[in-house]
DNA sequence: TCGACTCGTGAGAGCGCTCTCTCGGGTGTC
DNA sequence: GACACCCGAGAGAGCGCTCTCACGAGTCGA
């Protein structure tokens, strides 16, 4: 009936307007050397004319392949974790090496119960070639499940509990000691700290770094007070450390959001800072360069975070071995709240 | 060969295990009622037993639907626009709807040149159903290429120059024009702006709103400098306005961050916040409740803004009328800077 | 000059699903 | 009791692509 489909063309549109097979010009599309080059000339030239793109569902249908990644959000890191700019820093670092490999991002916002049977539907569908597991909170059993549904898995921050796939993370406790000899060189003697949750290995490892940054002060007892990385818990935190020692010489607190609440309280109850009391944080936010006095603070390469996990989940992908982690460094910023 | 294909089941395999055809399992997959309980019953438990789940690709290749939206976020966005609580904060507004409605969200970050081609051959594809296009800079033709491509879209804001697809975006001139009433109401007469970019229409119609609410201020002059939306512009920005009228005492800037900016400035050069000088920010942010001293400012429904562009997508997706644009309302907050 | 290769190309199967069409058998009507 | 009807279920085509296999033509050595 209808010698000219009106719908997109198909592989078959433009054999025909270049007077070749389908199998020719399939090889063309996918780049194939084994094509005269006339022939490949003027099967590009039809592809051109008639705004040919191959349709990607017919494609992986056959290949077994989707070409897209995807990348799990638990709905808490989409505005908690330490700060809103982690979670824009890796999704661009992500999204930047995915697409110069030519894949998808499809990202998924995993807002507790439901998203978790829905994860698992989407990844045992194949709808991604693997996914990314952004900070999981806790001992979840997400990292573990994919891996057992057999498709390749990379988080971002080691997993609480036995590490069973390939992450990305940052030497968490050796940048909070070199926080904390920079305070103990200042002459710092009653150093306290504002830790992060305790169910992220984040905040584990922060307050761990604290704690034997400490050992260079013989005698010196821990002050711990506990946040969620947030910034009222470090004005809430360091209240509350006031109140247990009000002589507190330097503050460690395991977030830029913390650290900036801990000054605001410092403030108010007339400390001076660094004078009174010199604060650290940890991160290196954007706003870390605004707080009063400009917060000295643990820089972390957010965005090579994302490069990396992407970086790694790619390899896997295509097959190949990945170390069983990748640790990238931090290092002290100093300004001036210390 | 293999009685027992080791691979994933496919509705043959159920079939065959339930005593049923390809065709019966699928009505039962995709929730037709015409299938006699008992024999639906069985079918649902041997789907449960070999854990069978729908290949997408192998079904939006017959349906032509992929069940997933495009999320195209041009660079800039994903670190400039106001704040980074606007990216994540509709990328969540976007995503709990989508998944509500069981349809992924598919992120294109636009880093400028290559990736509008890539955008488009996306598009051209089918790849996705529609598409949700945040915060465009300047009179970008993507939209239009879009729309004229077939795809179903929705614009984040209202696009420079005539708008040719449905867009969401909020009262920007009544906000403004309720915080210059408010500065007004308080007193002040040398009332300022920091105003956002010029190629943005949100920049504009703030800018709008500013010079409409200072009518109510008979022979007053406008008072202007623009910024980038950032914090550092801010701080600039406020200098060069006092340098240009050292006696101003009110101030709206177009953003939270250049507002704070302006704090830190007015502050630095020994004016009293808002006893001097009276400062509205745009945006309202998270940070807004904690800048010195915290910041009124007008309000706008950023999450909603995501919700309600998933929603028209939606509607557009599956083929129904949408209006050519929704407004929604912005409110002044007020704090202490004003 | 002939057989063995290589190289470019086409034919055709088949990926897993949906959906139309068809058909058998049960029900209802007069 | 005969006919029309409806409902549940199966057969089979086909979505657009990749990839194996086979084949014809050209190349080369003996």
């Amino acid at each position: 009936m209808n010698e000219t489909p009106a719908g997109r063309p198909t592989l078959e549109t433009v054999a025909r307007a270049a007077g070749a097979s389908r199998a020719t010009v399939s090889r063309v599309v996918n780049g194939s050397t084994t094509v005269r080059p006339d022939v490949a000339e003027s099967i590009r030239r039809a592809i051109a004319d008639l705004g040919y793109v191959p349709n990607p569902a017919a494609r992986s249908l056959v290949t077994q392949r989707t070409d897209s990644i995807a990348l799990i959000l638990p709905e808490s890191a989409t505005r908690v974790f330490s700060d809103d700019a982690f979670f824009p820093g890796v999704i661009r670092g992500v999204g930047e090496v995915l697409e110069k490999a030519d894949k998808q991002l499809v990202l998924l916002l995993a807002s507790t119960q439901s998203s978790h049977d829905r994860i698992l539907r989407y990844v045992h569908g194949r709808t991604v070639d693997g996914v990314v597991l952004a900070s999981m909170h806790g001992a979840d059993t997400l990292p573990e499940e994919l891996r057992a549904a057999g498709v390749p898995v990379v988080t971002s921050g080691r997993p609480l509990g036995e590490a069973t796939v390939p992450y990305i993370d940052v030497e968490h406790a050796s940048g909070v000691e070199a926080a904390m000899r920079h305070l103990v060189g200042l002459g710092r003697r009653r150093i306290a700290t504002i830790a992060g949750p305790q169910d992220m290995v984040a905040g584990r490892e922060r307050l761990a770094g604290y704690l034997s940054g400490l050992e260079a002060l013989p005698g010196a007892v821990p002050l711990v007070e506990e946040g969620d990385f947030m910034r009222q818990s470090g004005i809430d935190a360091m209240e509350r450390l006031l109140e247990r020692d009000p002589d507190i010489d330097g503050v460690f607190a395991a977030s830029d959001l913390m650290a900036d609440g801990a000054l605001r309280t410092l403030r108010r109850l007339g400390r001076r800072v660094p004078d009174d009391v010199a604060v650290i944080g940890f991160d290196d936010v954007e706003a870390a360069r605004f707080t009063d006095p400009p917060l000295t603070t643990v820089h972390q390469p957010i965005h090579e975070i994302g490069t990396r996990l992407a970086e790694q989940i790619l390899r896997l992908v295509a097959g190949e071995e990945v170390e069983a982690s990748v640790v990238l460094p931090t290092h002290l910023v100093v300004r001036e709240s210390a």
